[in-house]
Order: C-alpha cells, then sequence, then structure tokens
DNA sequence: GAGTGGTCTAGACCACTGA
DNA sequence: CAGTGGTCTAGACCACTCA
C-alpha cells in the first residue's frame, strides 16, 4: 500500500470516529510530512484526495478542515429535505406524528444489523412544503449507534438534517421504486388511493456500522429526483 | 490553469472528437513531458485524473489506452439494459416496435437544444427478460450528433447498447418519477391500468452537443433501482 | 506581510508484465 | 528483460488570503 494512502487513511480514521470535529484543523502539509516521514508531495497527495472526495476542505493560508458533513452530503447526493425546500424557496415545516424507542423487528435487524435485542429509535415524519404535504418519512435510528438520538426534541429538527450535521456516514445504500398509494398514505400526503409514489429507501453506514435507515415516500406526480453526471467529475 | 489541466484536456479533446478511438494506445508519460515541455510528474497528474475518470486504461510495461465506452458507463452508472439482464442470468430479447426519422417537436427540440429543421431517429423498443416485458423505451436520437444511426438495424443491438459501444458521452441528466400506468403502457407491460411505474428521463451530451435522449417505464412493482454511495469513493 | 496550499521540477528506484 | 507506469523526494516559486 503507498505512503499516501496510508496517510489519507490516517486522517480519514480521525475524522470518522469523531476525534476531528467538522470545522476542526488538520495539520499542515509540512507538519503531517514530518510526522509521517514523507515529503510534501506525498502529503499533498492524499489531502487532495480527501479534498476531491469531500471530506476536508482546503483554503490557502489558513489550512485543511473537516469539512461539514451538510456539504459532503451535496456532492453524494444525500439531500437535506429542509434545505431542499428552502432553496426552492417555499416554506417549510414538519410534524413528528409518531416517536418511539423499542426493540429492533427481525426484518429492522436485518437492515441495520443488529443483534438480538437492538433497540431503534423509530420516527414517523410527514414534511410539508407551503403547507402542503410534501414527503413522508419513515426513519429507523440504531440507539447503538447514536445514543444522544434518544433525548433530541425532532420536532424543532427534523431527524433527517439533525443527522445530516452530526453524523459522518461513509456508505450508503439507495433503492428507488415506485408504488401504488396505500390508503394510509394517500391519506397523509392528500392523495387518492392508488396514485402512484416514488419510495426512496436508504440506509447509512458510519465505517462499517448501520446509523439509520429511511424510508421517503414521495407523492409521484409532484415530486422529481434530477441527477447531473459528468464524465470526469464522476458526480459533482 | 495549471498545465496539468490543459493536458488532460488535450487528451480528452483527442477522445472526444474520435481522433483517439477506444483501445488506441495514448503516447508514454515521458514523450507526453516532452510534447508539453513539462516534467513527467505533471504528466503523470493528467493522466491519472483521466484514469481515475474512467476515460483511460493504465496498463504497466505496455502504457496508456482509451477506455471501451462501456467501462466509462458502468462507473458513471449509466446501465445497458441487455447487459443488466444477462448478467442477471435471465434471457434477453427485445422488439423494436416503431422506427422514423422525423422532424422533431418542439419539446423535443427545446430537450435536445436542437434547430427548427432539427431531425431525429425516434425509436420505440420494448425489452425482455425470460419473455416477460421488462422495460419500454423511447428514445430520440439526433441525427445531426449521430449520422450513422440512421442506418443501424436496431433489431440486432438495441439502441442503448449500440450508442453506449459507440457513443463516448461527456454529461448526462436524469430525472426519475412515477406514473400511473395509462393504458397503452399498460397493455406493453402487460399491467393492469393504473399500475405504479417507475418512469426514467435521461439526456445524454457529448462535449455539449445533445446526443440521444431516452424514456425508460419499468413495471414499478417489478423493478428497483439500486444505488450505492461511499464516501471518498464518489460513486464507485 | 507571512503562512498556507497549488503547482512544478529533475531525478530516482521499484514493481510489474508483456514481448 | 526491458519498457512502462507507480511512487517518492527535496527543493522551488507562486498565488492567495487572512490576520
Amino acid at each position: 500500500m503507498p505512503r499516501y494512502a496510508d496517510i489519507r487513511r490516517a486522517i480519514e480514521d480521525r475524522i470518522i470516529s469523531g476525534e476531528l470535529q467538522p470545522g476542526d484543523r488538520i495539520p499542515g502539509e509540512e507538519d503531517l510530512a514530518a510526522e509521517h516521514g514523507v515529503s510534501r508531495m506525498t502529503v499533498n497527495k492524499a489531502l487532495s484526495a480527501l479534498a476531491d472526495a469531500g471530506l476536508v476542505v482546503r483554503r490557502r493560508r489558513s489550512g485543511s478542515f473537516v469539512a461539514a458533513p451538510g456539504s459532503q452530503a451535496t456532492i453524494l447526493e444525500i439531500h437535506d429535505i429542509k434545505s431542499e425546500i428552502l432553496n426552492a424557496g417555499r416554506r417549510y415545516r414538519h410534524v413528528v406524528f409518531s416517536r418511539r424507542v423499542r426493540v429492533a423487528t427481525a426484518a429492522e435487524r436485518a437492515r441495520l444489523s443488529l443483534s438480538a435485542k437492538g433497540r431503534v429509535l423509530a420516527l414517523s415524519v410527514q414534511h410539508f412544503a407551503d403547507d402542503r404535504p410534501f414527503v413522508l418519512e419513515e426513519r429507523l435510528i440504531s440507539i447503538a449507534a447514536v445514543p444522544e438520538a434518544r433525548t433530541v426534541d425532532f420536532s424543532v429538527t427534523p431527524p433527517g438534517t439533525w443527522l445530516l450535521e452530526r453524523i459522518p456516514w461513509t456508505d450508503a445504500l439507495h433503492t428507488i421504486r415506485a408504488i401504488n398509494a396505500p390508503a394510509r398514505v394517500a391519506a397523509r400526503l392528500d392523495l387518492r388511493v392508488g396514485t402512484a409514489c416514488l419510495v426512496i429507501d436508504r440506509v447509512t453506514w458510519r465505517s462499517g456500522a448501520p446509523v439509520t435507515s429511511v424510508r421517503l415516500t414521495y407523492p409521484g406526480d409532484r415530486h422529481e429526483l434530477s441527477a447531473r453526471f459528468s464524465a470526469g467529475h464522476r458526480g459533482r
């Protein structure tokens, strides 16, 4: 394994473990070079790769800093619903209509790789744009991974926003499909039963440990997902 | 603009223009360094970035080569339907049930940035997996961008596969949404009218010039899209 | 104005692999 | 076994920007 990969991994580990928090300053290239016993160019290669991946932000004259998880999210296409609505110039509000800490069901344990007695915080949230239903969110947060979630008031900050701001994630698996709205979904989203809806399931990991899973149900006729790719700029 | 960016762009241009074809050998690092009057490290940075982007493949002892567009596609998440079905171990077949060269409508001209008399090849194709309807494809190919498409027999090679193999693309815009199947779609896909379907619209460009647009309609209950992201490896 | 990252160099050694 | 990419070095100059 090349030296620059070692250095990159070392810094990544310090970020993922939480030793380095978003906004913290990373030692300068000279310091890291001395610390690892390599030339500055080698350190530069590691830091450039991290900046390219969105984990760090580099600024001349001031140094390299751990990126806010939010900016990471943009690059990796996990969007915060609240920001998305506000950026579109619409009013945002949300309602938490169910919240429980409980033992995970078998299916949930499988999805989040939890042990037999693993507990989760289960939340049902609805988001509104300009007071119209925008999306339903059904979320599970692993208590083992995020114990402090138990005491957070998610009626102030919606759980997606809170998690994106606090938890650096390393992997995410998305699944997208279309369903016909069942009665309960239709009622919440103010649709007729059977209207096509877009369903996004996402499980998020932090260095191998599952953190949260979420199912987002959008009215199919009111919402579109867009993604632009450029060859050579991979997803930017 | 840094020198390595110039060199990268110069090579990209030669690939996109078609001067360098897939499989062609790119001059070695020493040669490029001499040609551009820079050190080998600078050329290396340009070539590494191109390899990272999937445009070139680098092999020790033999050199750097223009990548097959197919491998590019994997990285950038445009999947070939035929390969997708075959990789899943299912039988593949497709039917072209409509094919016309015609002047683009106003909406199509807008989507493909065509002039008033711009012509397109319009294709309607259905794909089957194990003889069950898998997806409907409605495709427009800009005659200006791909004149040779007029004479291709797309009943042998489906248009998506043909295009992926021949045309290096540089940008793609995806839009995903859910619809209730109208009568015609339902009949083709062997669904009841109103069944939720996943619709993917994609417009593809080659260095600023639109090449093709396609609408793929999947039965929502039979198909899921999955994507995995890793922080620091962006979409790989 | 000074410290930081951004870039570049000329040279070096090595690992791999295909001719 | 020779040619190619992969990596690394020690040093340099510059541009930017924050203190």
